[in-house]
DNA sequence: AGTTTCGGCGCC
DNA sequence: AAAGGGCGCCGAAACT
């Protein structure tokens, strides 16, 4: 007896499961079982479950009250391992990985899934090779012997399986669903948009603010047309070339405020209004559909629904049932600390090695106490800002903080000439020479291409915006990938640390988001959750970066509703 | 008629 | 004041 299984479907509808030994291989005959609840459920003992994916297994396990400990997710871990090995884009199904190791044909992923309201996912799951169990713990033991031919093997293993704790957890999620009062929200948007009038046109607000907009246009204009908008703006004798916020906002002309107002308040009408109700919400609860790893730099998506966009003001339709509570808790100033716990900085590890305000610290330091000039110019070194006050503000940050801002620029640098940039535990962000273009650009990764000032952009352009030469695009890229990933990198931790400990509560991870989590549960268990989101954040610091002195401190708030923390 | 891209804005 | 990273979503516009 192991404490290590694989499980995977037999061809007949039925359940194959096998202990495993060292190096992943089996250490027993294969079984057979009726379903894979019945096969969790016999073996307790098993702390590790190894299957093809957590999203095609672990659904159907939850919906029969079972859950398990710990899994490794098959074809998450080759995704991983691709990556770092330099073949992002190369199929990454179980049946690829298995091709790939018997030297046979390697079939193409299949196609993605899209969005459903309301749909219960594994009915739409794209029908996957079978990969008999045998073969899965074959790819599984190949997998094993990658992780070793990593630059560091250990943080690759913690990476893999940390996003497949973090899979469990989407999983858990998505079955929880975040509680959700239809009552409240429709009072939010009748409170904000007025009453809807028959027939789905705009409801009452907004054919107010549309009407203002054309009386001080003096003609008819529609005001979610962007190209009505800027026709209006130059017959005013106003030359406006798109109709974004900022840019109109600057404009003295009686249109402005109410045009503003509409936009602001479209964008509730469509994107979370009375037909995103209908759509999302069931009995209580708002199903976003998670997705651990949805993207390149390890940020999670939501499959639907909107759900790591909920607007401020919608956030007071998220309640917590009679009785329980949400305990809201916020990374504080997260992306500097990780980049101090990944670039050693010695002045930025000592600011982060306190709990108060870092962006004050900084200022303190390097800008005379000025808090906002600090925070923009992390970010700007951050986010690779190129222009404005960004640039004098790096300099003094890169006077205090060299080692820091030389990481960052490294990575740029890296990302510019079309070399591997890294996480801390080794998520890899392509270099576009690595793969052809065409999967690279599908996998959102700015195609590699020589510098040239009078290339024009082939077509659709990989950012929006579209104001510097591909090679800086992918330098900064590249500049963001290492702190929003490694950031993503801890987080995954987090999410494992807390998950473990309300397993033995009644409290549940319901909603995460990027820095930002939340736990629903009975109002006398909150303390507890409380702190135990304190002690994960320190161990996932622990964890994830080694020894440093960062701290990760978080603010959480006991809450009845969302819209009441901080 | 169906599919893809664009513009704009929500969140971090 | 201005424009740098990651996403998803929507309707309209631009295509097949």
């Amino acid at each position: 007896m192991t404490d290590r299984w694989a499980l995977a479907p037999a061809e007949d509808g039925g359940v194959e499961i096998a202990p495993l030994g060292p190096g992943g291989v089996l250490a027993g005959p294969v079984l057979r079982v009726a379903d894979p609840a019945e096969a969790v459920r016999g073996l307790p003992d098993v702390t590790r479950w190894v299957w093809r994916s957590t999203a095609e297994t672990y659904p159907r396990l939850l919906a029969t009250g079972v859950r398990v400990e710990r899994c490794y997710d098959v074809e998450d871990a080759e995704t991983l391992l691709l990556g770092h090995e330099g073949r992002y884009g190369e199929p990454r199904s179980a049946a690829a990985a298995l091709a790939r190791l018997r030297g046979g044909p390697v079939p193409p992923d299949p196609p993605q899934r899209s969005a459903e309201p309301g749909s219960q996912s594994p009915l739409f799951e794209p029908q996957a090779a079978h990969v008999p169990l045998a073969d899965l713990v074959e790819v599984y033991a190949e997998q094993q012997r990658r992780h070793d031919s990593t630059a560091h093997p250990d943080r690759m293993r913690l990476l893999t399986a940390a996003e497949s704790a973090g899979m469990l957890v989407a999983a858990e999620m998505n079955r929880a669903g975040l509680p959700w009062s239809a009552e409240v929200h429709r009072r939010v948007l009748h409170d904000l948009l007025g009453e809807r009038y028959a027939g789905g046109g705009e409801p009452r607000r907004l054919a107010e603010l549309a009407d203002e907009v054309s009386d001080a246009f003096g003609r008819r204009v529609r005001p979610d047309l962007p190209a009505d908008v800027i026709k209006a703006f130059a017959q005013a004798g106003i030359k406006v070339k798109s109709t974004r916020r900022w840019e109109i906002e600057s404009i003295d002309h009686p249109a402005v405020k109410p045009l503003v107002e509409y936009k602001k308040l479209y964008r509730i009408w469509v994107a979370h209004g009375w037909s995103w109700l209908q759509d999302w919400v069931r009995d209580g609860r708002f199903r976003p559909e998670f997705l651990a790893g949805g993207t390149v730099t390890g940020r999670w998506v939501t499959n639907g629904g909107g759900g790591l966009q909920i607007p401020k003001v919608i956030r007071r339709a998220v309640v917590a049932d009679p009785g329980w509570r949400l305990v809201v808790a916020d990374a504080d100033q997260m992306e500097p600390r990780v980049l101090a716990a990944i670039s050693r900085d010695p002045g930025l590890m000592e600011v982060a090695g306190r709990e108060s305000d870092l962006y004050q610290s900084v200022s303190d330091r390097a800008f005379s106490g000025d808090r906002a000039q600090a925070k923009l110019a992390v970010l700007g070194a951050v986010y690779g800002q190129t222009s404005g006050d960004g640039l004098k503000n790096l300099a003094a940050l890169r006077r205090r903080f060299p080692k820091a801002v030389a990481y960052v620029d490294e990575a740029a640098r890296a990302g510019e000439e079309g070399r591997l940039v890294r996480t801390w535990l080794g998520r890899t962000c392509p270099p576009a020479a690595g793969a052809t273009e065409d999967t690279a650009e599908e996998a959102g990764i700015p195609a590699a291409e020589e510098d040239s000032d009078d290339r024009q952009p082939a077509r659709s352009e990989w950012t929006p915006g579209y104001a510097s030469t591909n090679a800086r695009a992918r330098g900064r890229f590249a500049r963001n990938f290492v702190v929003q990933g490694s950031a993503a990198d801890w987080a995954l931790l987090l999410l494992a640390a807390l998950r473990r400990t309300c397993a033995g509560m009644a409290a549940e991870l319901v909603f995460f988001q990027h820095d930002e989590v939340i736990v629903h549960c009975p109002e006398e268990e909150a303390e507890t959750v409380v702190a135990a989101i304190r002690d994960a954040a320190d161990l996932a610091g622990r964890l994830t970066f080694g020894q440093t002195p960062v701290r990760f401190p978080f603010t959480t708030a006991v809450v009845e509703c969302y819209a009441d923390a901080k």
